[in-house]
DNA sequence: TATGAATGAGGCTTCATTCAT
DNA sequence: CATGAATGAAGCCTCATTCAT
């Protein structure tokens, strides 16, 4: 019967779970989907997660912090602040698109706090990443003299937006380029 | 039991549900709430909408075509480029804040074609108006020479983002100044 | 489809409830079950009870009023303090047939606050019957003297005992002039 | 993993069950819950009992039969009927304070067949102990003349009150004194 | 038009029981 | 003997929707 051990079937419900709430978000997966994806009984995902609120800040909490280790690991293999936030924002756009549905999306309307927690504690790391790039190329005098905190905060917000964009209309083809350049270059001209 | 006409009625449901909705998305928000909050009886919703969806597509399409009309409004009367997408910004985060839960939030999840529609209709729509600023800007020298299109679309994705965050941090005050600063002038040290 | 005004209904359903908790106890009754015997769905019962521990516990606190006043009243007709008891204990005798598992039953093990509110009100009622009925009786010298408040205590564990007698064995048939004599006379001889 | 015997094992279940079906009945106690206080799998507790009912059962002999066996044995050593009594209700006391929900509580909502034998067998056992004890009170001239099955049935439904009562007033302290006081004397005043 | 009682499908969750190891 | 992951039936409850009045 049990032919996965309970580190592999809760694995294996949390693989599924990514999916499912990937898809249709949180209040129109149904555990039961999930376990059938998972190939384990209703009952079965009981066993590992409290409940389906239990499930999701689970998978939240998984998948965020592994976005941010990964980003954070690109990030110091860039050799400038402008390449930093380039590879910042193909990294947020590349997840978006893997998961869809659950990096931003619900889970908000239910307002879990443990989710709350979850999202408040990866974003505020993404912020500071965020931070430091800027901070390197205002020192490096590649970056302007700007406030570095708000600075932040904007950047952040754009960052979801073009992930939320991707969400939304599947057919939207972010480049990471197009983006970059954008928040480095602005779109005044520059006078010569 | 002073009755209303119908379109009192309607009207009164369609605010309620814009309240509702706007507090606890669309699946947590149940038809009983917006009736209750409407001061009619619940089958009184139905007579008005044919149901959930419609009611909540319906609303979606009051408030995107409100907001749409009044962004455009507004943006008529800006003496420059620069100028306008400022307005845009701070027409979008005031609405953000309003509405919070409805402008991007759900409906989603379910894909609604009936919303789909209205929303792609929405953001065509957005997206005009900003190449239409975007073009005046590089006609006029303001703007450097850019693909209209793209930039649109990644200003578009920016605007996204400024609104979800507010949607997600409540605590979160973008101010539209520091936004339309970083849009314009990018974080890049202009040569000099 | 609604034949009965709301009141109709709550009241089917309770009487439902009654039926069906008295035959199998509150664990043992699916709130589908009462449904189907009030004629009603199951959606319908929950328009009239928050849960089934409140459709229990109202139940509860109804069943109990009407035994107090009933109790109260049969007794205000006894002439003498030995007749009283014996109304008494007659009348629990008769309610517990008739209400077979609910009376003292169950409820107990799930300790529902709201049950427990509803039986100590109940208790203390059916307490001072008692205290005020040996009161009289000592008073014209039919009972001799004693500590009222104790022998009212100890009379209430009989009654209960009679009663659950009754439920747990239910060819068990105990006549009230049995009971009654015990508790009048005791088992000792009288001294001549 | 100091292994236990079978009969070991089969034992610790069983304190186990007592302990728990005590404290919550039989249908708020899960065999997870008994299994886990027993320091033993749940597959365990299957090895020794056939299923849940079955080890309900077993406690419930095993414990009717210690009672059992314990009141004979402290009756036989009392000298008169009075104290005989005395002693039996005593002893209904302080197991119905100790095995609390057990003796009489649930398992009667099931109408275990198995359970009923076991109560069926342990009530005819308490009965001629308490027909003896009122055989020898009337023989010996101390009890007066009475119907012995029937008094013996009425004062085995006063034992049970006692016995309720505790379980579901868990402030209620009966004395034994008190309560054999009534039993032996009732309440009218003896004509001197 | 308006009401609100009623419906019933369907979601979440529990738990006695089984069985491969 | 023992384990404990797995099963799946079944219970409680919600809520969009209908319909008799």
């Amino acid at each position: 019967m049990n032919r996965r051990t309970g580190k592999e079937s809760k694995e294996s419900i949390l693989e599924a779970a990514i999916k499912v709430f990937s898809e249709k978000g949180y209040s129109q997966t149904t555990v039961r989907e999930v376990a059938k994806e998972a190939g384990i009984s209703v009952g079965g995902v009981y066993i590992y997660f409290k409940n389906k609120e239990d499930l999701y800040a689970t998978l939240l909490n998984y998948l965020l912090k592994d976005f941010s280790d990964r980003t954070k690991e690109t990030v110091k293999d860039m050799s400038g602040p402008a390449d930093a936030l380039y590879a910042v924002i193909a990294m947020n756009l590349k997840y978006a698109r893997r998961y869809k549905g659950i990096i931003i999306a619900e889970g908000r309307d239910r307002g879990f706090k443990s989710c709350l927690d979850v999202k408040k504690r990866f974003f505020k790391k993404q912020r500071r990443l965020i931070e430091d790039i800027i901070k390197t190329g205002t020192a490096s005098g590649k970056f302007k003299e700007c406030n570095v905190k708000t600075a932040a905060r904007v950047i952040i917000g754009i960052l979801r937006g073009f992930v939320f964009s991707l969400l939304i209309d599947s057919t939207a083809l972010y480049s990471a380029e197009d983006c970059s350049n954008i928040i480095l270059n602005g779109l005044l001209r520059r006078k010569e």
